[in-house]
Order: structure tokens, then C-alpha cells, then sequence
DNA sequence: GTCTATAGCCAGATAGAC
DNA sequence: GTCTATCTGGCTATAGAC
């Protein structure tokens, strides 16, 4: 029986060390000695593991959006109601990136710099989609619950007024006058009323 | 009477340069041999004008600032009711954006890679501030024309649902999947879908 | 003001000992 | 697998001729 002590593997540690510096730097702002710092290694075996500065930000990017892909996919594929949809998504999407604060800003910065990424990532097997949520909400406005609205356009909307706080916040910060401390506050109330002002706007009165 | 040919100044040429270049590619990804090839000139002549790298990026940034501060003012400031400055701002906002698509992520991630120049963008007379718009909106609060809501969070909203789809257009295209053509297709259409979409959340029935 | 040439540095990558 | 030392190329910045 091995023991059962906390030790990671060099490949992980690695792994761990570059998330954080190409989320905190991006790829052409973090530098391999500073991962290599960070992971309490030597730079040569950044190389060892990975080969190349370019192979190891990809397997930091795919594991980034990894996290991402199964948040969209709970809004788009599971059998509740829209605003059942709407209000659990935006309560678990703040709650979530609060925990990951850089996750967003590195995930739209990379594919913005490299559009080849998104073309990768669509092979993958998991890769979000509207079709469910498009049925869904044709049937709930057929139904008169909802007024009409189309599908790309009510979830673009959602994920822009989950996201952009976050992509954005030190434009939010510097607009409202807000600090670390009231920013968290600010979050924290969109927890519920992000949900409510789309809700509000969309349900038949 | 001197010609009137089209003869921008040298400095004038290196920032028009660096601006498409920076834009693209941001501060750490951009070359000074790109800008002085994109310029047409000696990367010598970038130092001889602008001194450094940092300071080339610095006129660039707050050139690329200085556009969209009057975008935002327009809707803080301006007399007209809530629901006028939204849509006039969404209208406005989108044709101005769909000209200058790389602005928004620009801006964003620059800020969020140096929050020190928000610091100096502040010092600036005509900082977009919220006063105005807060003191408006509680006003037809009051007078039951809009439903409660807290001033900070509807301007976010309002400038998320705008700004987001820019920011994350690879993200879009690819959920939606759209194409060039009918990803400005999409977004001709939010110019006054998104006004409906926060009005109709807002305003009292 | 504009150019060519080059200094000086720094980063990614590898060789090779252990 | 892990380290030290080093190669190699590319980048910012400047010196100096015109």
C-alpha cells in the first residue's frame, strides 16, 4: 500500500504553474522561465514534458475551456423550462467564474489572437451547441410563455451579461467607482438579478 | 498656396501603423518592424519620434480610449429620457463598433494586463461617470414609468449586451455557427433588438 | 529627418553530465 | 528524470553617416 501523500506529478505541477502565468500573462506575455519558477523546476524540463512554449499553452487552453464547455452545455441541453434554464445557469456561471477570475479574459483574448483554436475545439465531441435550446424556446413562445425572440439572440444576451462584468472589470470598476470589496457585492447581487432582467424581459406579462 | 495633397506628417503615418498593428495584436504579440513596415518607413524613425515601444503603445491606447469615452458620455449625460439613450446608444454603439471591430477587445485587454492605465485615464477631464444617468433613472423610477432597478447594474447590462458580441465574436460564430456574412447579419440586427430586449425588461406594463 | 548597421539583451530551445 | 551551461535567433534601442 502506497502512501497517500499529496504528491503530483512533474507533468502536473508543470501543467498547474502554466495556467497561472498564461492566464495572468497570456502567451506572448508569460515567459517559460516564469512558469518554471513558479513550479519550483528547472526550465529544461518545461521542455522535457511539452516540447515547446506552443505545445504547453495549448494544453493550458484546452484544460481552460474544458471547465467552460460543460457551463454552456448545462443551458443548452438539459430538459427544464427556459427560465429554470436562465436562472440556474446565471446563479452557477457567477458563482463558478468568481472562483476562476481570469478564466474568461484568457479564454476570448487566445481565440481572439488565434482563430484556429475555436476550429480545434469544435472537433471535440462536447462542443456546445444550440439545437436543444433553440427547440425549446420555439415551444415555450408557440405556447405563449415567452415573447417571441431568437435563439442566437437570447443566448448571446445571456452569456454577455454573465461574462462581461469579468472580461471588463476594470472598466466596471473605474465607471461605478468601485473597489475590490463593492465589486464582489456587485457580482454577487447578479447572481439573481441578471436572471430576473432577463426573465423579465422575455416572459409573456 | 501650397498643394492640397493628401501628406500626413511621418508621426502621424507611425501611429495610424501602430494602431492597426497594437489593435491586432496587442502590446506583448505587436513587432516595432511590423509597425515600421506597415508604416512604410525605418523602424529607426519610430524611436526618433515616439522615443520607446511603451510610448508608441501609450499614444495608441489613449487615441483608441479617446474614441470610445464620447460613445458613453453620449448616453450618461445627455437630457433625453432612459429608453431614448439606450436605444440611440445601442444604435450608435453597433454601427460605430461594426467600423472598428478590433477597439473592444483592445482596450479590454490592455487594461486588464496593466491596471495601472485605467489610473491614468481617470486624471482625464470627461471620465464617463454615472451620476447623471443614476439621478435620470431614479427619477422615472419614481414616476412609475421604469421598474426598480440599481443604476450601476442596468448601465452594465446596457454596455454588456452591446460590447459582448465584439469581445467574443470567435465564441459566437462558433456556438451560432455563423459565418462573416451572417455574423453582421446578427449583429445588424441587435442594433435595435438589444433596446427592445432591455426596454421591454425595464418598463413598466 | 531619414537611413544602415550594429550593439546589447533576453527568451526559447537543446546538449550533455549526473 | 533532473539539472547546469550554452547555443541561437530575434527583438528593442541606439550610433552615426548622409
Amino acid at each position: 500500500m502506497k502512501n497517500i501523500v499529496k504528491k503530483e506529478t512533474t507533468e502536473q505541477q508543470i501543467l498547474d504553474a502554466a495556467k497561472e502565468v498564461f492566464q495572468a500573462k497570456g502567451m506572448d506575455g508569460a515567459r517559460m522561465q516564469e512558469i518554471a519558477d513558479a513550479a519550483g523546476i528547472n526550465k529544461a524540463m518545461l521542455h522535457y514534458y511539452y516540447r515547446s512554449k506552443e505545445m504547453l499553452f495549448e494544453a493550458v487552453f484546452k484544460s481552460a475551456f474544458s471547465l467552460l464547455a460543460p457551463q454552456l452545455n448545462a443551458i443548452l441541453n438539459d430538459d427544464s423550462s427556459i427560465e429554470d434554464k436562465i436562472r440556474s445557469f446565471t446563479f452557477n456561471y457567477i458563482t463558478f467564474m468568481t472562483k476562476h477570475p481570469y478564466l474568461p479574459n484568457f479564454i476570448i483574448q487566445e481565440l481572439n489572437r488565434n482563430e484556429d483554436f475555436i476550429l480545434k475545439l469544435k472537433e471535440n465531441t462536447g462542443f456546445p451547441n444550440l439545437e436543444k435550446f433553440e427547440t425549446k424556446l420555439e415551444n415555450e413562445i408557440k405556447k405563449g410563455i415567452l415573447n417571441p425572440i431568437a435563439a442566437d439572440q437570447l443566448f448571446v444576451n445571456i452569456i454577455a451579461l454573465n461574462i462581461f462584468p469579468f472580461l471588463g472589470k476594470p472598466l466596471v470598476k473605474a465607471f461605478a467607482d468601485k473597489d475590490e470589496k463593492t465589486f464582489k457585492e456587485f457580482v454577487e447581487i447578479r447572481k439573481t438579478d441578471v436572471a430576473n432582467f432577463i426573465i423579465n424581459s422575455i416572459k409573456r406579462h
